[in-house]
DNA sequence: AGACAATGATTTAAGTTTAAACTAAGTGCC
DNA sequence: GGCACTTAGTTTAAACTTAAATCATTGTCT
């Protein structure tokens, strides 16, 4: 055959091909990466993202702040920060205006490891997404954010 | 707060800003099949995910397979396979051929669960999808496909 | 001030996930 | 046959994750 026919898809499936195909992408990569933190660093994912968040916020950030950075539930967060804490690379500190709440920075070890740990991310993004041309990176992301605001507004819609 | 400053992000980091839009999109997207799946059939996302697994294989599949089609470790496919099966959904029987591995499948009442259930996780795919155009639709599932074979080609590099 | 809802964070229980070690069974090679 | 190597699956320990309950503090309204 010198062309290769495609299966028909019933066109209301779509929704379903493309989230199966952008779950295998997000797999795959965050396969890459957790190996490299664990291999490189003794790190895991989760920790990197913590530490990753605070050192684009050198003011620090709240445990709520901190999970919904990372849309994950403030347990969760309680948990990850309480171990990146022992090890000495955060530290949280009440803030003066709400006694509830935790200032989280980085410590200056910490600050300095996830610096070194964001190189080597970045590195397997690039390798990840080398290959796409210019236009195509507009275009993924203009449709990635079409899909997020989308959902973010049903999500609305719910509550 | 967090809304209001965000660091510019030059532009070599355009992989690390496509892969964090694909990482809300995967969340935001996940966090609503879940709740779906918990409110209305008191189920969880990875159960699901076996079921619906085995629901595109009606001969079955062994752990392994389902655990590479799934992309998780084996170790916690023997987990969730296992709670499956005290719920009554799935079946496990020795295979003829090699006496270590099972051929897992769908009980019949599992098998009218999960259908059921895809039923709600493609409504909710389809409006997540919904407003791309049909051009949108290939050039997402395009540039997906080439980041997915570019990973899976550098890891064969790696070994 | 006092009642009461809302918020920041932790705790709890159950479940998921991973990497690594392990058992058992198949494969290949001499 | 016997030996090494691989493969199928489980187990283990540690970590992650969620949803729900709880605690303490803050905000609001009268």
């Amino acid at each position: 055959m010198l062309t290769t026919k495609l299966r028909h898809i019933p066109a209301e499936k779509e929704g379903l091909r493309l989230w199966l195909r952008l779950l295998d992408c997000t797999r795959l990569v965050e396969e890459e990466i957790r190996r490299a933190l664990r291999e490189k660093f003794d790190m895991t994912l989760p920790r990197f993202e913590v530490m990753s968040a605070l050192n684009r916020v050198p003011e620090g950030l709240t445990m709520s702040e901190l999970s919904q950075w990372l849309m994950v539930t403030k347990g969760n967060v309680t948990g990850i920060a309480e171990r990146l804490s022992e090890d000495g690379y955060i530290r949280r500190r009440p803030t003066p205006t709400d006694r509830r709440s935790f200032c989280v920075t980085l410590t200056p070890g910490g600050a300095q490891l996830v610096e070194r740990m964001e190189a080597e991310y970045e590195r397997i993004l690039e390798l990840a997404f080398a290959g796409l041309e210019r236009e195509d990176d507009d275009n993924l992301m203009g449709i990635l954010t079409r899909i997020k605001d989308r959902i973010e507004a049903l999500r609305e819609l719910e509550e």
